[in-house]
DNA sequence: CCCTGATTCGC
DNA sequence: GCGAATCAGG
């Protein structure tokens, strides 16, 4: 998978909105959580509570030599010369502005926002339910239509226990489908998809090579 | 152990 | 730029 815009937009969108690296790289698929959380940072998009947040306040308190323990597993043939550590940057200087606390009360308080689905609408945690929360995005959302593709074919809506449910095709292509046959009776699959589904065991030494898989096998793009 | 984010560093 | 490996706190 590659970082798409459409994919970065919603990985900042989000973690904005408060999703763990998880939950992303969940839901976008296809990238680890530490994906995620290298582009976030790469994108400069940090600055979260994490539970291992870093040491504020000054640092006046002379701490013990803090020895560098940054066992590297693959150590390479010539040692790291022993660099001065990178000083840290200094924080700019803070401007001793008095700001005023009288603007940190909303009087409306936002709702706890857990995770952002796709298309970017806002998931709330039970109990903040109450309010009429976001607006529907007035943005384009279209109704998903069902294809032309898949006029006739047995979609995952129309599953029950007595048709077969065999996929055809691909997840996510426009015609995926299912076989849709009459099943067999105590299977979930037609009579025809059961003698793919289960193969009776044989002894060893006359195994046949296994069929086909379903799906067409391993996908080529 | 599970989870979390942060960081490093080979690619 | 990417992300696995690693670190470190909860």
């Amino acid at each position: 998978m590659s970082w798409t815009d459409e994919r970065i937009e919603r990985l900042t969108k989000m973690w904005e909105g408060g999703s763990t690296a998880s939950q992303i790289a969940d839901e976008l698929g296809g990238v680890s959580r530490n994906a995620v959380i290298g582009k976030a940072h790469r994108l400069g998009l940090k600055a979260r509570p994490s539970p291992v947040k870093a040491n504020d306040k000054d640092e006046a308190a002379p701490k013990a030599a803090p020895a560098p323990k940054v066992a590297k597993p693959a150590e390479p043939k010539a040692a790291k010369i022993p660099s001065e550590p990178a000083p840290r940057l200094a924080p700019p200087p803070r401007a001793p502005v008095a700001t005023p606390a009288v603007n940190a009360a909303p009087s409306t308080p936002q709702p706890r926002i857990v995770s952002v689905g796709p298309g970017g609408f806002l998931r709330q945690g039970p109990g903040d339910q109450q309010a009429p929360i976001p607006p529907a995005p007035p943005r384009r959302l279209v109704p998903a239509k069902p294809s032309a593709e898949i006029h006739g074919k047995t979609t995952l809506l129309d599953l029950n226990d007595r048709i077969c449910r065999w996929p055809m095709g691909h997840p996510g292509e426009p015609d995926f489908h299912f076989c849709g046959e009459k099943v067999n009776p105590g299977f979930p699959y037609c009579v025809d998809h059961c003698g793919r589904a289960y193969q009776a065991q044989l002894p060893r030494g006359h195994r046949r090579p296994p069929p086909p898989l379903p799906f067409g096998g391993p996908r080529v793009r």
